[in-house]
DNA sequence: GGAATAAACTGATTAGACTCAGTTATGAGT
DNA sequence: ACTCATAACTGAGTCTAATCAGTTTATTCC
């Protein structure tokens, strides 16, 4: 074999393995019962590993949680980010971005709510948390690009327009008045504020 | 005595005297040493109850919070919707409003950024959430009644608007990314996105 | 006054996130 | 092959918010 073909020893592989089954564990026990209704301890033993291990991998639960929604995150922006392509509408084009972002965030209320919260909250130094923020950056990026694209707003303006979006998006998601709401009535709600935002 | 100068028995006395009490022990310590820093075993020891009773006050370590810190909260509410009143310029008298509730929040940083968290994600079904709620319906009426006062938008987008502003506000006193800045480069950054709201 | 009823109070106990002192596995140097 | 150093792991233990079964205190009604 090759000098690069295995530059991960054994202590590597199975960091990685280990990281793999505190994903699988958490998000399988996530879906099904809900952040609050599960234990640290379960995930620990679903994950066949250690109760200590598990904060070697995640430093608190909530870290844990961003781990397991990141992906699905930037998986329904990158479905925005190409259906918003094919929008003519300025505001229908932002709106298909916002769409697919909320209907992840609501697949479980619950889990959703308390993903936003970690985001808003949490430790920004911790690497999963991080990588949330990253995602966040990306959904201003891509909102200010098509905001900038007919050239009618400055990219200054299209970049503040695209961050008061996100708080818009974030806030109606979040509050616990919302939490009984509908994914439709909250896309509404969204698109009721973000509607005074565009270009005039 | 006429029968109606003491309307309150002992029982209910005593229930205001302890609720002060209350009040009085966690105001000090909060301010003191900070939510965080602070034990609810603490809380009832200084206000001289058990630690069972402390919970009939407030359901939650974040009720408590709320009870303390809803007071500050209105009065400057108070505060800035007299300074709005002088100031001409809409934009100028928006954040006459925005101001005094950015230096209430941030007397004490963690403080306010959990008070804000209670806010969103408590249970508002709680007296002192409800409370909070309320306060922030009658900041968005005062800034909707600053936006709409020229005749110049519709009530209903002086309304929606008024929402968008108390959104952007909040987040930018919540983000994690924004704890370590000062008052004046926060409501700064608040006004760069809400100068994109004003009637053009 | 003295039951009877209900409201208010209490602290020992529980539950669960997180820590840390001690142990084990890995890899580097010889 | 055999140290030695270090990274990774572990679960018993800690801390603290919150609960609840049992007790005290106030009020009502005779």
């Amino acid at each position: 074999m090759s000098v690069a073909s295995q530059p991960l020893g054994r202590r590597e592989r199975n960091k990685q393995q280990k990281l793999d089954r505190i994903t699988a564990a958490a998000s399988e026990l996530f879906a099904e019962h809900g952040v609050e209704d599960v234990t640290t301890q379960q995930i620990a033993d679903k994950a066949d590993i250690g109760t200590g291990t598990l904060f070697l991998y995640a430093k608190t639960k909530g870290e844990l949680l961003l781990l397991v929604q990141n992906t699905h995150y930037a998986e329904a922006l990158e479905r925005g980010r190409a259906d918003a392509e094919s929008v003519p509408d300025v505001l229908d084009a932002v709106m298909s971005i916002v769409r697919p972002i909320v209907e992840c965030n609501r697949i479980q209320v619950d889990n959703g709510r308390t993903y936003l919260r970690e985001m808003v909250f949490g430790d920004p130094t911790e690497p999963h948390h991080s990588e949330a923020l990253s995602i966040v950056a990306q959904t201003e990026e891509a909102i200010a690009a098509v905001l900038g694209r007919d050239g009618l707003v400055s990219a200054d303006d299209a970049a503040t327009t695209a961050h008061i979006v996100t708080a818009v998006m974030f806030l109606s998601m979040a509050v616990s008045l919302n939490a009984a709401l509908s994914i439709e009535t909250i896309v509404q709600d969204i698109r009721t504020q973000i509607s005074l935002l565009m270009p005039r």
